[in-house]
RNA sequence: UGCCUCAUGGUGUAAUGGUAGCACAACUGAUUCUGGUUCAGUUUGUCUGGGUUCGAGUCCUAGUGAGGCAGCCA
């Protein structure tokens, strides 16, 4: 929206044509005009967004108009539902057309009196083909069309023909008006292109007025040169339609806009195409045209995106003519931006564990102060109650930490956001094993984050204090589809086969501080350490809050976690290669091992590992002395083991068995279920190379 | 074996015959009471072959690859 300061329209290939014909005194400033012209038979999406963006942003760079236009040429597709939404979601978006709203429908007549002249002037003419000998008629891509043998009816013959199609003395079907042009012309659409057929149907705004309706290609042009469009964008699907755009127009005395095609906009892990929206509402595979998954404005909206951050994308994605697949990740960063700036934040916990303080005193709740947006001075601060049971995430607490893990664990001391730092003294867990309560201590000297003496966390959690904590339901969203492409599809699927099946997750009983119980619905805010969300449009209530997951933070731990994850489980798809095997061995696929680096290896020592009856950890001398954990312990005993050389493989990501580090693998093979070590006779030095 | 269009890092997009730049992603590091934000830095590119030119991502030409077109849809 800022680049309409900038005094010269720079830069993309529409405006550069713009220019030249404000150059060349084809029009002056201000009297360019646009028109967004969608046809009423579905939702707006984020690529009806891209030709909006593109429609009022070259107007309003040459403080020229942009006209909303109804295309609804087809009674038997269209509908008033659809006129609505379109309206709802424009305006949503930040746009302003022009005046009223336009309808195609309402030229009809005009366009009528048009083709009688095309009539007239022997460039039209009645054919009584039918629908499938006109199609066999056209020819080919490659093949010329034959004439239909009613094309050369005389002038006198086809006005009463016509006249008589509006008139209804005719079926849906028997007759249609074709443009007489060129049966053997290399672009299809010259090949005589319909231009009324006969359609018995009531029009949602002209009712019964009509029976006979204009198609597309005489239609369109009509529709712009009728409103003095000057520049007519659309995508480019329509570029080999424009030879006949301005066929038409150049046979009538009317204004000639200039249609300029672009690409149109296309983002991974998503379908565009109305066709497929329709199907996946249609089927039930969403709840909805604005289920928060879909890419339509309202489904957008719905999800907690901003308008702000829709255009800022589209900016970001600039006009050409070039047809690729654009990152949704773009999309999501720039929403991200937008959210990090305005959003409030919150505290909440998605999947409770209760923690108890035990030396707080029983029953007291106290106040903390917490600062609504960092981003944000002017947001200001607000109260937290706090207290001696509280609720942390579950994903913060790790009976045995992985490496790097800065979060809560036993023994380990963690900051609780604008509240104390607490120490974990006790697992409570119930019969099954399952952890069913922290008992931790906490210490008064750290009230509102800081430790007097200086000491220092690594990581800060957020809590709810459970007396106080409000039940919610968050729907947590992901994207629609497995694929980038949904259409790469095996033979004989549809894009239905890579919907992703859990893009809807909904979770109950999520703990969240008071203040997310006076919201108002759209409502958008983030959840400390979690993400943006907002309270949905139509569920949200105080009483039962329903909160929609917008866009997740960006989260570095679950990088470094899957890093350090066995190489295994970081193979996608996960090739089903793994057989019955030892826990924490890795696999490597064939195009790896070349990579790999192997060397000898002398065991210093090996001892069991508690807990896992096939673990051995190793320190093994490879040059430099290391420690490794194996899965051989149902075949060899420590004792086997030491001062063996085996062949190890040392360039591997360090991993965690069980609470082990282990930097490198050693290798063995398994033959029949027997498991043997590869070992080296000789006088071979630690830390040689292999092969 | 037709016609139309497109081709710049992983993705999207600038450079209008004159130093290939930007954003996002990725990776390093710093800061941080959000593993967020912010900041600093690094890596990665003109589809191929000819030609014009002092000089080509840009112009010409041939090829390659991708998309679109055979609705009485828009």
């Amino acid at each position: 929206m800022s680049e309409s300061t900038s005094s010269t329209v720079s830069s993309d290939f529409i405006r550069d044509i713009v220019n030249a014909d404000i150059a060349s005194g084809k029009y002056k400033i201000g009297e360019i005009r646009t028109r967004f012209p969608p046809e009423p038979n579905g939702y707006l999406h984020i690529g009806h967004a891209k030709a909006l963006w593109i429609d009022f942003g070259v107007a309003r760079d040459y403080q020229g108009k942009t006209l909303l236009r109804m295309d609804d040429t087809n009674p038997v597709k269209e509908d008033v539902e659809y006129v609505e939404s379109i309206k709802e979601d424009i305006r949503w978006l930040g746009f302003e057309w022009d005046g009223e709203v336009r309808y195609a429908s309402d030229y009809f007549e005009w366009m009528y009196e048009l083709a009688e002249l095309m009539i007239e002037k022997g460039l039209a003419y009645v054919d009584d083909q039918t629908a499938e000998e006109i199609r066999i008629t056209r020819g080919t891509l490659t093949e010329p069309g034959t004439e239909s043998p009613w094309r050369n009816r005389s002038v006198a013959e086809n006005m009463d023909l016509f006249r008589r199609m509006r008139a209804g003395e005719f079926r849906d079907g028997e007759k249609v008006l074709r443009a007489k042009i060129d049966m053997t012309h290399p672009n299809m659409n010259f090949r005589d292109p319909v231009m009324y057929r006969i359609l018995h149907a009531h029009h949602h705004r002209t009712g019964d007025k009509w029976c006979i309706y204009p198609m597309y290609d005489w239609a369109h042009g009509l529709e712009d040169s009728y409103e003095g469009i000057t520049h007519s964008l659309c995508t480019l699907e329509f570029e080999i339609h424009r030879p006949l755009y301005e066929w038409f127009l150049e046979q009538l005395p009317v204004h000639r806009p200039q249609q300029i095609e672009f690409s149109r906009l296309n983002l991974t892990y998503t379908v565009m195409s109305k066709r497929k929206l329709l199907r996946l509402v249609q089927e039930k595979h969403v709840n909805g045209w604005d289920d928060p998954r879909m890419p339509t404005i309202c489904g957008l909206r719905r999800r907690g995106y901003t308008a702000s951050s829709i255009l800022n994308f589209l900016s970001g994605c600039g006009v050409t003519k070039f047809n690729g697949i654009t990152d949704i990740t773009l999309l999501e960063n720039s929403l991200r931006d937008a959210l990090n700036k305005t959003a409030n934040r919150y505290m909440g916990v998605l999947d409770p564990l209760k923690v108890v303080l035990t030396n707080y005193p029983e029953g007291r709740i106290e106040m903390l102060e917490a600062v609504n947006n960092p981003e944000d001075d002017s947001a200001g601060t607000r109260q937290l109650p706090f207290g001696r049971e509280l609720y942390i995430d579950r994903d913060d607490f790790r009976e045995v930490p992985p490496p790097k893990y800065h979060r809560l664990a036993p023994g380990s001391e963690v900051r609780l956001r604008w509240g104390y730092f607490i120490k974990c003294e006790e697992v409570i867990k119930d019969a099954s094993g399952e952890i069913v309560e922290l008992r931790c201590t906490y210490d008064p000297a750290t009230r509102g984050g800081m430790a007097p003496d200086g000491r220092k966390v690594k990581g800060t959690i957020q809590w709810v204090e459970a007396s106080n904590a409000i039940d919610a339901e968050v729907r947590q969203y992901d994207r629609l589809f497995l694929k980038e492409n949904p259409d790469d599809v095996e033979e004989g699927k549809d894009f239905l086969s890579n919907l992703n099946p859990s893009s809807l997750t909904i979770l109950t009983g999520c703990k969240v501080e008071p203040a997310l119980a006076g919201l108002e619905p759209e409502d958008r805010f983030q959840l400390e350490r979690i993400g943006y969300f907002c309270a949905d449009r139509y569920d949200y209530r105080s009483d039962k809050p329903v909160f929609n997951l917008t866009v997740n933070l960006k989260d570095t731990w679950s990088k470094i976690e899957k890093a350090h994850a066995p190489a295994s489980a970081k193979k996608e798809p996960p090739k089903a290669v793994a057989e019955a095997k030892p826990e924490g061995v890795e696999f490597i696929g064939i195009e790896d091992f070349g990579k790999l680096q192997l060397k000898v290896a002398k065991v210093v020592s090996a001892e069991r590992v508690e807990g896992a009856d096939k673990l051995l950890k190793l320190q093994v001398d490879c040059g430099e002395i290391r420690q490794i954990v194996a899965g051989v312990a149902t075949v060899y005993s420590p004792d086997d083991m030491v001062g063996k050389l085996i062949i190890m493989v040392t360039n591997l990501q360090p991993a965690t068995i069980r609470g082990v580090e282990s930097n490198g693998m050693l290798l063995a093979a398994k033959r029949k279920g027997e498991l043997r070590l590869l070992t080296v006779d000789g006088e071979i030095a630690p830390g040689a190379s292999v092969g």
